[in-house]
RNA sequence: GGACCCUUAGCUCAGUUGGUUAGAGCGUUUCCUUGACAUGGAAAAGGUCACUGGUUCGAGUCCAGUAGGGUCCACCA
């Protein structure tokens, strides 16, 4: 075995290690029988994607729960893959084809797509080998894609299942348009945001009555060439006498407009009179709905205005035609005011350019399986953590509007529909749809394709990214299903995402699994209960907050503020980017990343290293292959009180980590094995340890007991940091002659190792446990006495000790730790030592041997000042005591536990008070 | 406009069902290169728990309100 080195050199290990478990296939899940199943699916990232931050932290919570599930002897499935994000990938193919001055169109859909494939062979999916460097252990022999053959098989039988059964229909309708992207978006694609403008106040006259006008506000004067009527309030008195009469339109083709009685306006809002343009406007439509008004579009799809707005507006850009409308109307004197404003715009998430509600025929979905998927969250069959995003899911849930699922891209699943050659798709009814004569939908198309024309659009990614926990499972071919353990692992365990994507993502994919999954025949039956839970995709599910910087703001490309996870993974090590991402991500709450937690976790990595060389430094002392081995090696009758007081932590924090990765507290649980680790094993047990060890009686069992707490330290640690684990694991023999890696052991819970204790005939006493927290106290004091002094590098001062016949008998036991925990060159009880530095520890009153060259100021100024906290403290328990509601109503043990403290507070204020005297 | 979250040490956060003197990491100060680790060790300083009321023997913790910060949802031109 070679020498464990003195730093810790994450990178190197790292590499290795994660080629040597692909080399075994490690992360493989093996056969499931008897075993218990865990499985999660990763949210596949966006093909084009390059991890950050979000990446490493929600990847390395899911790697923590398969690595922890396969440590426990589950059957773990962790199934990887990624996603053909329609909108994104074809910006950035159409982005190289620009550098080569060409438009899609010049190639055409078919080359076009190849040219995607291409692009995808080449640079796609790069973020897979990078979660590969954070150490995520996927089982990539399952990756997945949407656009792969099987899985594009499953988004078209969904669809045309859904089609079949009348959840599908085509509709024109208003819907959010991308000019940058020339596609149809859903609602949940458009964000809102302020965006600084003008509003315009622009004067319309009356056609019946030349010389009256009537004035209305807008923000986008560019649309008025599309304005069909001016709506009023019905009960608004000032325009009462104008409805029905006409306005003359003051900007494109002339024309005469009526004016007409609206509820939907709001009297109190600019002028009272609204300009209705039924092309450009969710609610305007409506109002033209209403009564029956036309629908003047005015716009291009890329967003430039068209013959339509007139000679003076047409082909200019819409930010243009906007500042060209205000001056014609101003040339032209129908311009009132214009004054800066301020309003919410939509945006498209993905482009970043303003939306336009445009009205045009698209696909649409009525939701299937609303309510059960409500019922699913309500009623606990899955679980949220935090459980507050139910709510949230619940009321998007409330409201659900139809789904606009086509795009107007190329790359995507196009839509498996086909019209009958010589029909005109935009003219066909509802009836024509459902008639196999005119439509064609199935996901082979018709026999005789000649006669058919598919339909040109293709399906918004989340239309197949939410069968993506059954899609992934084989769904819907029986035989492949049966051969990826559909079985087994649906419904998966865990679903690590971001609340961000709760609508997008997660409440669709409940939809969908109560939709989908299940026997064909029973697709839109009422579900029993027992059904239900067969078919929610998943248990649980956990939201991770989002990464902020320290400012708080999000991380973002153009502030820089996004941390490079590749250069952290260079200079922190994978290992030490895990540990100290999830130290930082409070339970439900959003991130502060902060790089100095990111040198913490290095630095703990470190710690853990230099802490098993110290192991391997102390020399071989029996057989570490496995547990059993390492139990025969402890000795009980020589156990001693930091022999016990270490396997009571051990066993203590085994069960706090099991506690909190049970309730999903990832970061408590890294700092309850942080506490464990560095204050527990090593800052005490490993010291006390050097003084054990150079007994011969003693330093076997020592050594056994060290082998012990560190082998479940390893254990506990290996979910959270990986490859540092896996290096030590084998670095101290744990893995035995042959080297079987750490996957392959088992870890014991709490329970389970204290059994294993007892067997060895290890019974833990909680005396001794308790012994060891005053004798923490007491070093410590006597280090603050040495320190106070500047004496702490001094290692031949002696300590003398005032002392009943109990405290010292654990002191005296303890005489070599002692010396060299407190750096102390020997301890001897003594009476009262008149006038030397001196504490009031829990195991008596310790004094500072200084042959006479004390400041006796400054330690009057110390007592006196230790004096009047004890007083604080002692009038406040006695005010409670005294009071005589407390004593009559608190419950016992509370009083008990105050007097008791009164007393001890009591004994410590005489004995410092007798020292305060003593200094003269 | 509606819903939710946050406010505890200079910074980032813990604080279980209300119960001794409110904790951790980082940062700061002082001391220490002793044979695991200076990516370290030791000691220390630092908090009217945002504010105001209420419930209670007892409130950082429960309730109501106020202020500040944040997120999501919502068609006001």
């Amino acid at each position: 075995m070679p020498e464990i080195t003195k730093s810790y050199e994450p990178n190197d290990v790292e590499r290795k290690w994660y080629a040597a478990w692909l080399k075994a296939d490690a992360f493989a899940c093996r056969d499931a029988a008897g075993r218990k199943p865990y499985s999660i699916v990763i949210p596949p990232p966006n093909v084009t994607g390059v991890l950050h931050i979000g990446h490493v932290l929600n990847n390395t919570l899911q790697d923590i729960l398969i690595r922890r599930a396969r440590l426990e002897g589950r059957s773990a499935l962790w199934i990887p893959g990624t996603d053909h994000a329609g909108i994104a990938t074809q910006a950035v193919v159409e982005r190289e084809l620009r550098k080569e001055k060409k438009h899609r169109t010049d190639l055409g859909r078919e080359k076009f797509l190849e040219r995607v494939w291409q692009w995808r062979e080449q640079k796609g999916g790069v973020i897979l080998e990078q979660l590969k460097a954070l150490g995520a252990s996927c089982d990539w022999s399952r990756t997945h894609f949407t656009m792969d053959p099987g899985y594009s098989r499953s988004v078209l039988t969904a669809f045309v299942d859904l089609f079949g059964r009348g959840h599908i229909y085509r509709g024109k309708r208003m819907v959010n348009w991308c000019p940058a992207s020339r596609t149809a978006l859903s609602d949940e694609e458009v964000i809102m945001k302020p965006a600084k403008g003008f509003m315009y106040q622009v004067r319309y006259e009356l056609a019946d009555e030349p010389g009256r006008y009537l004035e209305v506000k807008t923000t986008r004067p560019e649309t008025i060439p599309g304005d069909v009527a001016i709506a009023v309030h019905p009960e608004d008195a000032r325009f009462a006498a104008l409805v029905g009469r006409k306005v003359r339109r003051p900007l494109g083709p002339p024309a005469e407009i009526p004016i007409v009685a609206d509820a939907a306006v709001d009297r109190e809002f600019g002028t009272g009179a609204l300009k209705i343009t039924p092309a450009h406007d969710k609610a305007d439509f409506e109002v033209g709905r209403r009564h029956d008004l036309p629908a003047i579009d005015v716009l291009h799809p890329d967003g430039t205005l068209n013959e339509l707005a007139g000679p003076g507006l047409a082909g200019l850009e819409r930010f243009e035609g906007r500042k060209r409308a205000a001056e014609l109307l101003k040339d032209s004197g129908a311009l009132v005011k214009q004054e800066p404003y301020e309003n919410n715009v939509g945006y498209s998430e993905r482009a970043n350019v303003p939306i336009e509600p445009r009205l045009t025929w698209q696909w649409w979905l009525r939701y299937p399986r609303v309510e059960e998927a409500k019922a699913a969250v309500r009623d606990g069959h899955i679980r949220f953590h935090p459980e507050r995003w139910t709510k949230v899911y619940l009321h998007w849930l409330e409201n659900i509007q139809d789904w606009c699922i086509s795009r107007q891209l190329w790359w995507g699943h196009r839509i498996p529909v086909w019209y009958r050659r010589g029909l005109d798709r935009d003219t066909l009814s509802e009836a024509d749809l459902a008639d196999p004569a005119k439509v064609h939908v199935s996901l082979d198309g018709p026999a005789d394709p000649e006669n058919w024309i598919q339909e040109e659009d293709v399906l918004d990614t989340w239309a197949s990214s939410w069968l993506w926990p059954f899609a992934t499972l084989g769904w819907p071919d029986r035989a492949e299903m049966e051969e990826a353990g559909y079985g087994t692992f649906y419904p998966t365990s865990t679903l690590v995402t971001g609340p961000d994507i709760i609508f997008f993502w997660v409440a669709r994919m409940i939809m969908a699994g109560l939709e989908f999954t299940g026997p064909e025949e029973e697709r839109g039956c009422p579900l029993t209960e027992a059904q239900l839970l067969a078919r929610i995709p998943f248990r649980d599910v956990y939201f991770t907050g989002i990464i902020r910087d320290a400012q708080g703001r999000k991380m973002s490309k153009s502030l820089g503020n996004s941390p490079e996870p590749l250069e952290l993974i260079s200079k922190y090590g994978a290992d030490g980017l895990r540990f100290g991402i999830i130290s930082i991500a409070p339970q439900g709450l959003d991130i502060h990343f902060q790089e100095e937690r990111i040198e913490g976790g290095k630095n703990f990595c470190n710690k853990l290293w230099n802490a098993c060389r110290f192991r391997q430094m102390s020399g071989p002392a029996g057989d570490n292959s496995d547990l059993d081995a390492i139990l025969s090696r402890i000795e009980p009758a020589r156990f001693d009180a930091d022999d016990h007081a270490i396997l009571d932590r051990t066993l203590a924090t085994t069960r706090e980590v099991e506690r909190c990765l049970a309730g999903f507290d990832f970061s408590a649980a890294v700092q309850a094995m942080y506490a464990f680790f560095w204050n527990d094993f090593c800052d005490w047990y490993v010291e006390v340890s050097k003084a054990k060890l150079q007994e011969a009686d003693s330093r076997d069992s020592c050594l056994a007991i060290q082998d012990l707490v560190l082998r479940q330290a390893l254990l506990l640690l290996h979910p959270v940091i990986p490859f540092i684990t896996e290096e030590l694991w084998q670095q101290l023999g744990y893995g035995g002659p042959a080297g079987s890696l750490i996957e392959e052991a088992r870890i014991l819970n709490a329970s389970q190792l204290a059994e294993a204790l007892r067997g060895r005939g290890a019974v833990l006493d909680r005396a001794q446990v308790a012994s060891v927290e005053s004798m923490k106290t007491f070093v410590s004091q006597a280090r603050a006495l040495k320190a106070e002094r500047n004496l702490a590098s001094r290692r031949d001062v002696k300590f003398l000790l005032t002392a009943g016949d109990a405290e010292w008998a654990i002191v005296d036991a303890a005489q070599a730790k002692f010396q060299r925990m407190a750096g102390a060159a020997g301890l001897e009880r003594s009476g009262a030592v008149d006038g030397a530095p001196a504490a009031v520890t829990p195991l008596g009153t310790l004094y500072l041997d200084l042959a006479g060259s004390v400041d006796t100021g400054a330690e009057r100024t110390r007592l006196t000042k230790e004096l009047t906290a004890l007083d604080k403290h002692i009038a406040g328990t006695e005010a409670r005591l005294s009071n005589e509601a407390f004593v009559s109503k608190a419950p016992p043990a509370v009083i008990d536990g105050a007097r008791k403290q009164l007393a001890e507070l009591q004994a410590k204020r005489a004995e410092t008070d007798r020292l305060l005297q003593a200094l003269g």
